[in-house]
DNA sequence: ACAACATAGTTCAGTCGCTGAAACAAATCG
DNA sequence: CGATTTGTTTCAGCGACTGAACTATGTTGT
């Protein structure tokens, strides 16, 4: 994400949003590197996280905010690696769940312990500023979880204009 | 970004990242519904709020965290919609400069507008609040501003191990 | 002054993550 | 039982982005 750098009408609020976009950029770049450092793409360890239980494949797509059809992708490639495996499952004949193999367990292991390790934000608070930090993001995040996470909202018909080319 | 929800060694630390993806995830969102909302794509729009000042391409590029070549790209689209125009750099005969144009300041400013209106966590926020996540995002961030934002750092060597196919 | 090298931007081919439509199988509803 | 919905797959294609090759201009060392 880029940096945000501009003449605001709120000093202030555009702190925030600067600072939440760098704090995003610093997890983002996190995530990347560990995830380079076990051999894995960053949709391909997402879909490894989520799997410490078996998961439709239409559930998964909802928790990685995808079209199912993504999924099957992901999953491919997870496959061949050997690190899931689809099952069939056992309440609907046309669905199937993904399930870490062996190796994909110890793997999601290794990721989740190096995720963690080192992870910007956290580490560099103590206790109480951690504490502190995250009941503010629960008050500026209360009741608005779900619609947080929708992806390309309607555009408001009223300030719509024709679009540049891209 | 898809959610983290895992099993995860620190609760509190889980949290505040699960919240800061949320965060980000929101703001993200409102920022595509925006920036789609005036007829940009999300890197266009970006690019113009960039653009207070007139810059150089690879400053541009600085900014954007993307190489020079993407950046060609970019101008080339803002520039045939008219936001735009190239300008030679008065100091070096190879640069160029990014300068807005009439339509395009116009347009920075209504995408300033309504990216301040409705931003979330800062919306939801009294102003005591705001006060206090802006202090805590200070303290996080504070020695560790540049390196936030470096993107695909080299993979640590002794963590490596050969990728699954993608 | 001039060769050698560095730098700004462009062009182009190609990768990657992702969407959307079509198709098939299995479930559900009238 | 037929009609419709739902879960997954396949495939074509798009947009963002990289990396290498190229041109043109600046900089440096002898």
């Amino acid at each position: 994400m880029a940096e945000i750098r501009i003449a605001w009408p709120d000093p202030e609020g555009q702190e925030i949003v600067e600072r939440l976009f760098a704090a995003d950029a610093a997890l983002r770049a996190h995530f990347e590197q560990v995830t380079a450092a076990v051999g894995l793409t960053v949709p391909q360890a997402h879909t490894l996280i989520q799997l410490q239980e078996p998961q439709r494949m239409g559930t998964m797509a909802g928790h990685l905010h995808c079209e199912p059809s993504h999924v099957t992708a992901i999953a491919d490639s997870l496959e061949a690696g050997g690190l899931l495996r689809r099952e069939p499952d056992p309440d609907d004949r046309r669905a199937k769940r993904l399930v870490l193999t062996e190796a994909g367990q110890e793997l999601r292991g290794r990721l989740l312990k190096l995720l963690f390790e080192g992870a910007p934000i956290i580490s560099t608070l103590d206790a109480e500023q951690r504490a502190g930090l995250l009941a503010m993001l629960r008050m500026a995040q209360s009741g608005d979880g779900h619609r947080a996470l929708r992806r390309f909202p309607a555009a408001r018909g009223d300030d719509s204009c024709p679009p540049v080319p891209s």
